[in-house]
DNA sequence: ATTTAATAGGGTGTTTTCCCCCTTTTATAA
DNA sequence: TTATAAAAGGGGGAAAACACCCTATTAAAT
């Protein structure tokens, strides 16, 4: 019996191109495919359409890769999901890796990876390159920083990153210009920026804003 | 006899995937893969390793999509290009095209779009969605603007999209505060911007700046 | 000889940044 | 249950940076 495969990539032609390399896989076929991490969610209802592995991409509209796979390991923690993304963003790799999947290939690993990727997620449960793990390993020992934005901070980051001034935010969100103030000055420190700019750098960089 | 197809795209995995879909066409067949334009000038060079068609990534390094189909077009007319890209900006489909692109797909199309595409391409020479098409003359009628900036100007964007203060920047330019000042003034004008958040994300939206 | 581009500057008002300070509400631990 | 501490919202005032005017010099291009 062969291991079944779901594809999740909002890039129709990538996932059943995707899908089509898994077919030519000796113990692997795709089971269907999906345009979104909702569209996953919805469809996984079904238990016939339970598979055994997910291949998901990070970046997605609706519901996007981390937030997905989260979901997945509460509801359904027997499927093992295997992210595929450009993104090399240490923080994503790490949040993704965090949420449950059990491994995660760049776009540009030959299929060849891909098939022992599956391969050694079906029997050791995990499949990580050296790329993936020396990151890991240098990110933690640099890295015991706690960076915690609160709810509205992150709003107002959003604001920030737009041609309006600090005082048409404030009236956006219903606040005082001076708490406005005061948000910027602690998220400034706290992400140890100088400026506006930096605010915005940061907030696409973090995928708060996408440009 | 088959068609001969080439994919450009510097995502191993994703060109291995997109030249299998291609072999499961009938008329059509994968001739060779390649990770850059610089690699697909070089390998062209061999007069059996000329395609018919080549499906071109837009984003890549090394030599991008424009800038290879570009040369192609001089040197190789006689191969036609089929633009295959995640970017969705007016600008760049209209740069691919005018690079003398026969087709632009977005890559969220079906893979029986892929094989029309192609189909028409051989047939008819070229291949147009009602997408591309629709934008295009509405480009057309509302675009008649020319913004043209300057290289020193543009120098000064990339600049601006940093911590940077203007002080630092006329000193890194080897200006005076107050030319920087009229740089940004008179850039503000053409671009219908209020401030340097609007500069940032003009650059970031136009490839002048990648975070 | 006149225009245009690039550079530099003056003046003025607004916005941002950076210091201090305060109250009220909400957790949370003793 | 009451200290006690965070979190969330608001404030004054000053200096720096930014935005928006408008003019002048210089050099190259027409």
């Amino acid at each position: 019996m062969k291991h079944t495969v779901v594809v999740v990539d909002d890039h129709t032609l990538l996932s059943q191109a995707i899908g089509g390399l898994v077919n030519d896989f000796e113990n692997f076929e795709t089971l269907y495919l999906c345009k979104s991490g909702k569209e996953l969610l919805d469809t996984i209802k079904d238990p016939n359409k339970m598979p055994n592995i997910v291949l998901m991409d990070v970046n997605m509209p609706i519901l996007n890769g981390i937030e997905t796979t989260q979901i997945l390991k509460e509801k359904y923690p027997e499927i093992k999901v295997l992210a595929l993304s450009v993104e090399e963003n240490e923080e994503t790799i790490i949040k993704m890796l965090r949420a449950g999947a059990k491994g995660y290939l760049m776009k540009d690993t030959k299929k060849e990876i891909l098939e022992e990727a599956l391969q050694q997620i079906v029997s050791k449960g995990y499949y990580h390159t050296n790329t993936i793990a020396q990151l890991l390993v240098g990110s933690l020992n640099k890295k015991p920083s706690e960076i915690e934005l609160k709810e509205r901070e992150i709003e107002f980051i959003k604001h920030a990153c737009t041609e309006m001034t600090y005082k048409e935010i404030a009236e956006v969100m219903f606040l005082s210009p001076k708490t406005i103030d005061g948000y910027r000055d602690s998220i400034y420190e706290k992400l140890q920026i100088k400026n506006r700019i930096g605010l915005v750098l940061y907030a696409i960089r973090n995928h708060l804003f996408t440009p």
